[in-house]
DNA sequence: GTCTATACAGCGATAGAC
DNA sequence: GTCTATCGCTGTATAGAC
Protein backbone atom coordinates (compact mmCIF):
# COMPACT_ATOMS: atom_id res chain seq x y z
CA UNK A 1 0.00 0.00 0.00
CA UNK A 2 2.56 2.32 0.95
CA UNK A 3 5.63 1.15 1.79
CA UNK A 4 7.65 -0.49 -1.89
CA UNK A 5 9.57 -3.33 0.14
CA UNK A 6 8.61 -6.14 1.93
CA UNK A 7 10.95 -6.05 5.20
CA UNK A 8 11.28 -9.45 6.00
CA UNK A 9 14.15 -12.08 7.36
CA UNK A 10 17.17 -11.55 5.85
CA UNK A 11 16.04 -8.07 4.10
CA UNK A 12 19.69 -6.80 4.84
CA UNK A 13 21.16 -9.54 2.84
CA UNK A 14 21.43 -9.46 -0.57
CA UNK A 15 19.45 -11.88 -1.93
CA UNK A 16 22.01 -14.83 -3.66
CA UNK A 17 23.74 -15.03 -0.58
CA UNK A 18 23.34 -17.38 2.08
CA UNK A 19 22.39 -16.51 5.20
CA UNK A 20 25.00 -16.26 8.11
CA UNK A 21 24.55 -18.28 10.80
CA UNK A 22 24.11 -16.01 13.69
CA UNK A 23 21.33 -14.79 11.35
CA UNK A 24 19.79 -17.97 11.16
CA UNK A 25 19.81 -18.13 14.75
CA UNK A 26 17.88 -14.99 15.50
CA UNK A 27 15.74 -15.10 13.19
CA UNK A 28 14.57 -18.48 14.64
CA UNK A 29 14.87 -17.27 18.57
CA UNK A 30 12.48 -13.83 17.25
CA UNK A 31 10.10 -16.55 15.85
CA UNK A 32 9.92 -18.34 18.74
CA UNK A 33 9.92 -15.27 20.96
CA UNK A 34 7.42 -13.83 19.17
CA UNK A 35 5.04 -16.81 19.27
CA UNK A 36 5.82 -18.65 22.76
CA UNK A 37 7.68 -15.95 25.01
CA UNK A 38 11.09 -15.67 25.90
CA UNK A 39 10.72 -18.11 29.38
CA UNK A 40 9.38 -20.16 27.06
CA UNK A 41 12.34 -20.44 24.16
CA UNK A 42 15.43 -22.68 24.72
CA UNK A 43 18.80 -23.37 23.32
CA UNK A 44 17.37 -26.56 22.64
CA UNK A 45 14.35 -25.50 20.41
CA UNK A 46 16.83 -23.03 18.72
CA UNK A 47 19.54 -26.26 18.10
CA UNK A 48 16.22 -28.23 16.80
CA UNK A 49 15.78 -26.09 13.94
CA UNK A 50 18.15 -24.09 12.90
CA UNK A 51 20.19 -27.65 12.51
CA UNK A 52 23.40 -27.11 14.44
CA UNK A 53 24.30 -28.34 18.22
CA UNK A 54 23.46 -25.82 21.82
CA UNK A 55 27.21 -25.83 22.15
CA UNK A 56 27.64 -23.63 18.80
CA UNK A 57 24.77 -21.76 19.35
CA UNK A 58 26.46 -20.53 22.98
CA UNK A 59 29.43 -19.42 20.30
CA UNK A 60 27.40 -16.55 18.66
CA UNK A 61 25.68 -16.28 21.69
CA UNK A 62 27.67 -16.96 25.03
CA UNK A 63 24.56 -16.47 27.03
CA UNK A 64 20.65 -15.87 26.68
CA UNK A 65 21.07 -12.23 27.85
CA UNK A 66 23.45 -11.75 24.92
CA UNK A 67 20.64 -13.51 22.36
CA UNK A 68 17.66 -10.94 23.93
CA UNK A 69 20.10 -8.55 23.84
CA UNK A 70 20.61 -8.79 19.78
CA UNK A 71 17.12 -9.71 19.29
CA UNK A 72 15.66 -6.14 20.35
CA UNK A 73 18.00 -4.95 18.84
CA UNK A 74 17.81 -5.82 15.25
CA UNK A 75 13.66 -5.78 16.04
CA UNK A 76 13.63 -2.33 16.57
CA UNK A 77 16.35 -1.29 14.03
CA UNK A 78 14.17 -2.88 11.34
CA UNK A 79 11.41 -1.84 12.51
CA UNK A 80 12.01 2.03 12.41
CA UNK A 81 14.20 1.38 9.32
CA UNK A 82 10.11 0.19 7.78
CA UNK A 83 9.09 3.46 9.37
CA UNK A 84 11.39 5.81 7.52
CA UNK A 85 10.87 4.29 4.66
CA UNK A 86 6.67 4.67 4.72
CA UNK A 87 8.05 8.60 5.91
CA UNK A 88 10.36 8.75 3.08
CA UNK A 89 7.33 7.41 0.51
CA UNK A 90 5.65 11.00 0.53
CA UNK A 91 2.41 9.66 2.24
CA UNK A 92 0.02 12.05 3.88
CA UNK A 93 -0.33 11.68 7.77
CA UNK A 94 -3.73 9.13 7.20
CA UNK A 95 -1.82 7.21 4.95
CA UNK A 96 0.90 7.06 7.52
CA UNK A 97 -0.88 5.91 10.05
CA UNK A 98 -2.87 3.84 8.40
CA UNK A 99 0.88 2.17 7.29
CA UNK A 100 1.41 2.35 10.80
CA UNK A 101 -1.12 -0.12 11.49
CA UNK A 102 -0.51 -2.50 8.69
CA UNK A 103 2.70 -3.31 10.25
CA UNK A 104 1.29 -4.51 13.25
CA UNK A 105 -1.51 -6.21 10.90
CA UNK A 106 1.44 -8.04 9.23
CA UNK A 107 2.76 -9.36 11.83
CA UNK A 108 -0.47 -10.70 13.42
CA UNK A 109 -1.16 -12.18 10.42
CA UNK A 110 2.04 -14.76 10.81
CA UNK A 111 0.64 -15.60 13.78
CA UNK A 112 3.44 -13.60 15.67
CA UNK A 113 2.73 -10.91 18.71
CA UNK A 114 5.71 -7.76 18.04
CA UNK A 115 8.51 -9.03 19.54
CA UNK A 116 9.17 -5.93 21.99
CA UNK A 117 5.34 -6.52 23.40
CA UNK A 118 5.80 -10.03 23.97
CA UNK A 119 9.41 -8.64 26.12
CA UNK A 120 7.35 -6.83 27.69
CA UNK A 121 5.36 -8.88 29.34
CA UNK A 122 8.42 -10.72 30.44
CA UNK A 123 9.97 -7.32 31.48
CA UNK A 124 10.96 -8.25 35.21
CA UNK A 125 13.00 -11.09 33.62
CA UNK A 126 14.67 -9.49 31.25
CA UNK A 127 18.48 -8.28 31.30
CA UNK A 128 18.88 -4.88 32.36
CA UNK A 129 19.98 -3.73 28.83
CA UNK A 130 17.24 -4.86 26.80
CA UNK A 131 15.04 -3.94 29.44
CA UNK A 132 16.16 -0.70 28.25
CA UNK A 133 15.71 -1.34 25.09
CA UNK A 134 12.30 -2.43 25.08
CA UNK A 135 11.17 0.33 27.01
CA UNK A 136 13.36 2.75 24.22
CA UNK A 137 11.37 0.94 21.72
CA UNK A 138 7.97 2.30 22.78
CA UNK A 139 9.34 5.57 23.62
CA UNK A 140 10.35 6.06 20.31
CA UNK A 141 7.22 4.61 18.51
CA UNK A 142 5.71 7.13 20.56
CA UNK A 143 7.63 10.25 19.15
CA UNK A 144 7.50 8.78 15.54
CA UNK A 145 3.64 8.54 16.06
CA UNK A 146 3.54 12.19 18.01
CA UNK A 147 5.09 13.41 14.65
CA UNK A 148 3.20 12.31 12.41
CA UNK A 149 -0.26 13.28 14.29
CA UNK A 150 0.90 16.83 14.96
CA UNK A 151 1.44 17.37 11.02
CA UNK A 152 -2.13 15.10 10.37
CA UNK A 153 -4.14 18.02 12.31
CA UNK A 154 -1.68 20.86 11.26
CA UNK A 155 -2.62 20.14 7.76
CA UNK A 156 -6.49 19.01 8.82
CA UNK A 157 -6.44 15.94 7.66
CA UNK A 158 -6.90 13.82 11.25
CA UNK A 159 -9.02 15.06 14.25
CA UNK A 160 -7.72 17.47 16.66
CA UNK A 161 -6.92 16.47 20.04
CA UNK A 162 -5.58 17.77 23.14
CA UNK A 163 -2.70 16.27 23.30
CA UNK A 164 -0.84 14.43 19.83
CA UNK A 165 1.59 12.52 22.94
CA UNK A 166 -1.39 10.59 24.59
CA UNK A 167 -3.36 10.08 21.07
CA UNK A 168 0.00 8.35 20.11
CA UNK A 169 0.34 6.55 23.25
CA UNK A 170 -3.52 5.15 23.00
CA UNK A 171 -2.54 4.39 19.44
CA UNK A 172 0.51 2.18 20.41
CA UNK A 173 -1.41 0.42 23.62
CA UNK A 174 -4.15 0.28 21.46
CA UNK A 175 -2.43 -1.76 18.40
CA UNK A 176 0.07 -3.74 20.90
CA UNK A 177 -3.36 -4.46 23.26
CA UNK A 178 -4.62 -5.48 20.46
CA UNK A 179 -2.01 -7.81 19.48
CA UNK A 180 -2.46 -9.69 22.52
CA UNK A 181 -6.07 -9.92 23.15
CA UNK A 182 -6.27 -11.06 19.44
CA UNK A 183 -4.31 -13.70 19.11
CA UNK A 184 -6.74 -16.41 21.39
CA UNK A 185 -9.22 -16.20 18.18
CA UNK A 186 -9.17 -17.38 14.80
CA UNK A 187 -7.90 -15.11 11.90
CA UNK A 188 -7.48 -11.40 12.36
CA UNK A 189 -10.89 -9.97 12.04
CA UNK A 190 -10.57 -9.28 15.50
CA UNK A 191 -7.42 -7.10 15.41
CA UNK A 192 -8.74 -5.60 12.44
CA UNK A 193 -12.06 -4.27 13.76
CA UNK A 194 -9.88 -2.86 16.63
CA UNK A 195 -7.54 -1.32 14.27
CA UNK A 196 -10.44 0.83 12.41
CA UNK A 197 -11.79 2.11 15.14
CA UNK A 198 -8.49 3.11 16.87
CA UNK A 199 -7.74 4.80 13.11
CA UNK A 200 -11.44 6.30 13.44
CA UNK A 201 -10.78 8.04 16.48
CA UNK A 202 -7.89 10.09 14.88
CA UNK A 203 -10.22 10.92 11.58
CA UNK A 204 -8.54 8.20 9.67
CA UNK A 205 -11.08 6.67 7.50
CA UNK A 206 -11.27 2.26 7.15
CA UNK A 207 -9.02 1.08 4.34
CA UNK A 208 -10.69 -0.59 1.74
CA UNK A 209 -7.49 -3.02 0.65
CA UNK A 210 -6.28 -6.14 2.32
CA UNK A 211 -4.60 -5.72 5.09
CA UNK A 212 -1.53 -6.31 6.34
CA UNK A 213 1.00 -5.71 2.86
CA UNK A 214 4.18 -4.92 5.25
CA UNK A 215 5.51 -7.27 7.57
CA UNK A 216 8.39 -6.07 9.56
CA UNK A 217 9.02 -9.63 11.68
CA UNK B 1 -15.72 5.92 43.25
CA UNK B 2 -18.37 3.95 42.10
CA UNK B 3 -17.48 0.51 44.15
CA UNK B 4 -18.38 0.49 47.93
CA UNK B 5 -16.42 -2.76 48.64
CA UNK B 6 -12.54 -3.76 47.91
CA UNK B 7 -12.16 -6.50 46.25
CA UNK B 8 -8.52 -7.89 46.78
CA UNK B 9 -7.17 -11.35 47.73
CA UNK B 10 -9.28 -13.52 50.22
CA UNK B 11 -12.25 -11.02 49.81
CA UNK B 12 -14.22 -14.36 49.55
CA UNK B 13 -13.19 -15.18 53.12
CA UNK B 14 -14.82 -13.69 56.56
CA UNK B 15 -12.25 -11.17 57.97
CA UNK B 16 -11.21 -13.49 61.32
CA UNK B 17 -10.81 -16.93 59.32
CA UNK B 18 -7.07 -17.89 58.54
CA UNK B 19 -6.65 -18.25 55.25
CA UNK B 20 -7.33 -21.48 53.68
CA UNK B 21 -3.59 -22.71 52.33
CA UNK B 22 -4.57 -23.16 48.61
CA UNK B 23 -6.31 -19.69 48.46
CA UNK B 24 -2.35 -18.57 50.06
CA UNK B 25 -1.04 -20.90 46.97
CA UNK B 26 -3.45 -18.82 44.69
CA UNK B 27 -2.81 -15.40 45.76
CA UNK B 28 1.20 -16.30 45.42
CA UNK B 29 1.06 -17.78 42.37
CA UNK B 30 -0.90 -15.22 41.38
CA UNK B 31 1.59 -12.43 42.15
CA UNK B 32 3.79 -14.14 40.48
CA UNK B 33 2.10 -14.90 37.12
CA UNK B 34 0.92 -10.88 36.71
CA UNK B 35 4.20 -9.97 37.37
CA UNK B 36 7.02 -12.06 36.18
CA UNK B 37 4.79 -14.38 34.16
CA UNK B 38 3.51 -17.99 33.81
CA UNK B 39 7.27 -19.71 32.48
CA UNK B 40 8.93 -17.70 35.21
CA UNK B 41 6.85 -18.71 38.30
CA UNK B 42 7.90 -22.20 39.68
CA UNK B 43 6.70 -24.31 42.32
CA UNK B 44 10.01 -23.34 44.37
CA UNK B 45 8.92 -19.84 43.61
CA UNK B 46 5.58 -20.49 45.63
CA UNK B 47 7.48 -22.60 47.97
CA UNK B 48 9.35 -20.24 49.01
CA UNK B 49 6.95 -17.33 50.02
CA UNK B 50 4.41 -19.45 51.25
CA UNK B 51 6.19 -21.27 53.70
CA UNK B 52 5.38 -24.86 52.80
CA UNK B 53 7.46 -27.51 50.62
CA UNK B 54 6.91 -28.37 46.89
CA UNK B 55 5.65 -31.37 47.52
CA UNK B 56 2.78 -29.98 49.64
CA UNK B 57 2.05 -27.55 47.23
CA UNK B 58 1.41 -30.70 44.52
CA UNK B 59 -1.09 -32.13 47.16
CA UNK B 60 -3.47 -29.19 46.45
CA UNK B 61 -2.37 -28.68 42.82
CA UNK B 62 -0.87 -31.71 41.76
CA UNK B 63 -0.15 -30.53 38.43
CA UNK B 64 0.82 -26.74 37.24
CA UNK B 65 -2.14 -27.02 34.74
CA UNK B 66 -4.19 -27.34 37.73
CA UNK B 67 -2.87 -24.74 39.06
CA UNK B 68 -3.22 -21.78 36.03
CA UNK B 69 -6.72 -23.11 35.61
CA UNK B 70 -7.59 -22.54 39.19
CA UNK B 71 -6.05 -19.10 38.66
CA UNK B 72 -7.77 -18.22 35.74
CA UNK B 73 -11.23 -19.47 37.18
CA UNK B 74 -10.45 -17.39 40.05
CA UNK B 75 -9.62 -13.88 38.43
CA UNK B 76 -12.34 -14.87 36.23
CA UNK B 77 -15.43 -14.53 39.13
CA UNK B 78 -13.83 -12.07 41.21
CA UNK B 79 -13.43 -10.07 38.42
CA UNK B 80 -17.02 -10.35 36.99
CA UNK B 81 -18.02 -9.98 40.58
CA UNK B 82 -16.54 -6.40 40.70
CA UNK B 83 -18.23 -5.48 37.52
CA UNK B 84 -21.75 -6.53 38.43
CA UNK B 85 -21.25 -4.74 41.50
CA UNK B 86 -20.44 -1.50 39.55
CA UNK B 87 -23.21 -2.09 37.37
CA UNK B 88 -25.84 -2.83 40.75
CA UNK B 89 -24.21 0.28 42.16
CA UNK B 90 -26.96 2.44 39.82
CA UNK B 91 -23.92 4.39 38.15
CA UNK B 92 -24.55 5.85 34.78
CA UNK B 93 -22.61 4.64 31.66
CA UNK B 94 -20.16 6.87 31.97
CA UNK B 95 -19.16 6.31 35.00
CA UNK B 96 -19.00 2.70 34.80
CA UNK B 97 -16.22 2.84 31.92
CA UNK B 98 -14.67 5.15 34.05
CA UNK B 99 -15.34 2.58 37.12
CA UNK B 100 -14.05 -0.29 34.41
CA UNK B 101 -10.86 1.82 33.26
CA UNK B 102 -10.25 2.18 37.22
CA UNK B 103 -9.78 -1.48 37.84
CA UNK B 104 -7.00 -1.44 35.44
CA UNK B 105 -5.15 1.26 37.11
CA UNK B 106 -5.54 -0.37 40.57
CA UNK B 107 -3.91 -3.49 39.41
CA UNK B 108 -1.24 -1.78 37.47
CA UNK B 109 -1.23 0.93 40.44
CA UNK B 110 0.34 -2.57 42.59
CA UNK B 111 2.98 -2.96 39.71
CA UNK B 112 1.01 -6.12 37.57
CA UNK B 113 -0.20 -6.80 34.61
CA UNK B 114 -3.97 -8.24 34.04
CA UNK B 115 -3.35 -11.83 34.57
CA UNK B 116 -5.53 -12.37 31.68
CA UNK B 117 -3.57 -10.08 29.45
CA UNK B 118 -0.33 -11.77 31.13
CA UNK B 119 -1.53 -15.53 30.08
CA UNK B 120 -2.77 -14.00 27.02
CA UNK B 121 1.16 -13.64 25.99
CA UNK B 122 1.89 -17.00 26.82
CA UNK B 123 -1.11 -18.22 25.34
CA UNK B 124 0.54 -20.80 23.27
CA UNK B 125 2.06 -22.85 26.08
CA UNK B 126 -1.20 -22.66 28.14
CA UNK B 127 -3.40 -25.96 28.68
CA UNK B 128 -5.62 -26.57 26.57
CA UNK B 129 -8.83 -25.44 29.59
CA UNK B 130 -6.93 -22.74 30.48
CA UNK B 131 -6.41 -21.04 26.67
CA UNK B 132 -10.67 -21.77 26.56
CA UNK B 133 -11.10 -19.80 29.48
CA UNK B 134 -8.55 -16.64 28.75
CA UNK B 135 -10.37 -16.27 25.59
CA UNK B 136 -14.14 -16.74 27.35
CA UNK B 137 -12.43 -13.69 29.69
CA UNK B 138 -11.91 -11.05 27.02
CA UNK B 139 -15.05 -12.13 24.87
CA UNK B 140 -17.35 -11.57 28.89
CA UNK B 141 -15.48 -8.63 29.01
CA UNK B 142 -15.88 -7.17 25.24
CA UNK B 143 -20.08 -8.08 25.79
CA UNK B 144 -19.97 -6.18 29.20
CA UNK B 145 -18.77 -3.25 27.88
CA UNK B 146 -20.92 -3.07 24.72
CA UNK B 147 -23.95 -2.99 26.87
CA UNK B 148 -22.81 -0.02 28.65
CA UNK B 149 -21.65 1.33 25.53
CA UNK B 150 -24.89 0.70 23.44
CA UNK B 151 -26.93 2.02 26.95
CA UNK B 152 -25.24 5.31 27.10
CA UNK B 153 -25.24 6.02 23.53
CA UNK B 154 -29.00 5.30 23.84
CA UNK B 155 -29.62 7.66 26.84
CA UNK B 156 -27.26 10.05 24.41
CA UNK B 157 -24.20 9.74 27.54
CA UNK B 158 -21.88 8.33 25.56
CA UNK B 159 -20.63 9.31 21.96
CA UNK B 160 -22.15 7.22 19.44
CA UNK B 161 -20.25 5.09 17.02
CA UNK B 162 -21.10 2.97 14.15
CA UNK B 163 -20.27 -0.32 16.06
CA UNK B 164 -20.69 -0.47 20.36
CA UNK B 165 -18.39 -4.23 20.27
CA UNK B 166 -16.17 -2.90 17.96
CA UNK B 167 -15.76 0.34 20.53
CA UNK B 168 -15.85 -2.10 23.52
CA UNK B 169 -12.72 -4.29 21.87
CA UNK B 170 -11.07 -0.85 21.11
CA UNK B 171 -11.40 -0.33 25.07
CA UNK B 172 -10.41 -3.65 26.14
CA UNK B 173 -7.60 -3.73 24.05
CA UNK B 174 -6.42 -0.09 24.57
CA UNK B 175 -6.32 -1.23 28.52
CA UNK B 176 -4.84 -4.20 28.23
CA UNK B 177 -2.22 -2.52 25.81
CA UNK B 178 -1.67 0.65 27.78
CA UNK B 179 -0.81 -2.13 30.94
CA UNK B 180 1.87 -3.72 28.87
CA UNK B 181 3.56 -0.36 27.86
CA UNK B 182 3.51 0.94 30.86
CA UNK B 183 5.22 -1.14 32.77
CA UNK B 184 8.41 -0.74 31.59
CA UNK B 185 7.97 2.90 32.97
CA UNK B 186 8.08 4.05 36.43
CA UNK B 187 4.74 5.18 38.11
CA UNK B 188 1.32 4.81 36.11
CA UNK B 189 1.12 8.38 34.68
CA UNK B 190 1.54 6.72 30.91
CA UNK B 191 -1.49 5.05 31.73
CA UNK B 192 -3.49 7.24 33.14
CA UNK B 193 -2.77 9.83 30.03
CA UNK B 194 -4.26 6.55 27.65
CA UNK B 195 -7.38 5.96 29.17
CA UNK B 196 -7.74 8.99 29.50
CA UNK B 197 -7.57 9.69 25.83
CA UNK B 198 -9.22 6.40 25.33
CA UNK B 199 -12.30 7.43 27.30
CA UNK B 200 -12.50 11.03 25.99
CA UNK B 201 -12.67 8.94 22.31
CA UNK B 202 -16.10 7.77 23.96
CA UNK B 203 -17.53 10.85 25.29
CA UNK B 204 -16.12 10.37 28.70
CA UNK B 205 -14.75 13.51 30.56
CA UNK B 206 -11.28 13.23 32.71
CA UNK B 207 -11.83 11.96 36.46
CA UNK B 208 -10.47 14.34 38.57
CA UNK B 209 -10.51 12.11 41.48
CA UNK B 210 -7.52 9.83 41.98
CA UNK B 211 -7.35 6.70 40.18
CA UNK B 212 -7.36 2.89 40.92
CA UNK B 213 -9.51 2.86 44.03
CA UNK B 214 -10.67 -0.53 43.18
CA UNK B 215 -8.98 -3.03 42.98
CA UNK B 216 -9.13 -7.14 41.61
CA UNK B 217 -5.91 -8.39 41.89
C1' DG C 1 -2.02 -32.00 55.14
C1' DT C 2 2.78 -31.68 55.47
C1' DC C 3 7.17 -33.58 55.50
C1' DT C 4 11.91 -35.89 53.59
C1' DA C 5 13.80 -37.92 49.94
C1' DT C 6 14.26 -38.77 45.35
C1' DA C 7 13.43 -39.48 40.42
C1' DC C 8 14.24 -37.73 35.99
C1' DA C 9 13.99 -34.43 32.26
C1' DG C 10 15.31 -30.05 30.92
C1' DC C 11 17.92 -25.88 31.45
C1' DG C 12 22.03 -22.60 30.39
C1' DA C 13 26.72 -23.07 30.02
C1' DT C 14 31.74 -24.87 29.46
C1' DA C 15 35.95 -27.84 28.03
C1' DG C 16 38.40 -29.51 24.63
C1' DA C 17 38.88 -32.24 20.15
C1' DC C 18 38.51 -31.54 15.26
C1' DG D 1 32.84 -22.73 13.49
C1' DT D 2 31.02 -27.00 14.83
C1' DC D 3 31.22 -31.08 17.29
C1' DT D 4 30.89 -34.62 21.64
C1' DA D 5 30.65 -34.88 26.25
C1' DT D 6 29.58 -33.27 30.49
C1' DC D 7 28.71 -30.19 34.45
C1' DG D 8 25.71 -28.13 38.01
C1' DC D 9 21.32 -26.49 38.69
C1' DT D 10 16.47 -26.09 38.45
C1' DG D 11 12.14 -27.75 36.71
C1' DT D 12 7.82 -30.69 37.60
C1' DA D 13 6.37 -34.55 39.79
C1' DT D 14 6.04 -38.86 42.92
C1' DA D 15 6.63 -42.29 46.99
C1' DG D 16 6.01 -43.06 51.42
C1' DA D 17 6.62 -41.73 56.47
C1' DC D 18 4.41 -38.96 59.94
Amino acid sequence: MSSTRTVDENATLSRSEPARTSDRILDTAEELVQTRGLNAMSYADISERVGITKASLHYHFPSKADLVRALVERYSTRFFAVLAELEASGADPAELVRGYADIYAGVLARGRMCLCGMLASDYATLPTEAQDDVAAFFARNEQWLEGVIREGIASGRLTDTASPLDAARALLAGLEGAMLVSRPFEGTARFDAIAAALLAGLGVPADQSTTGTVAAG
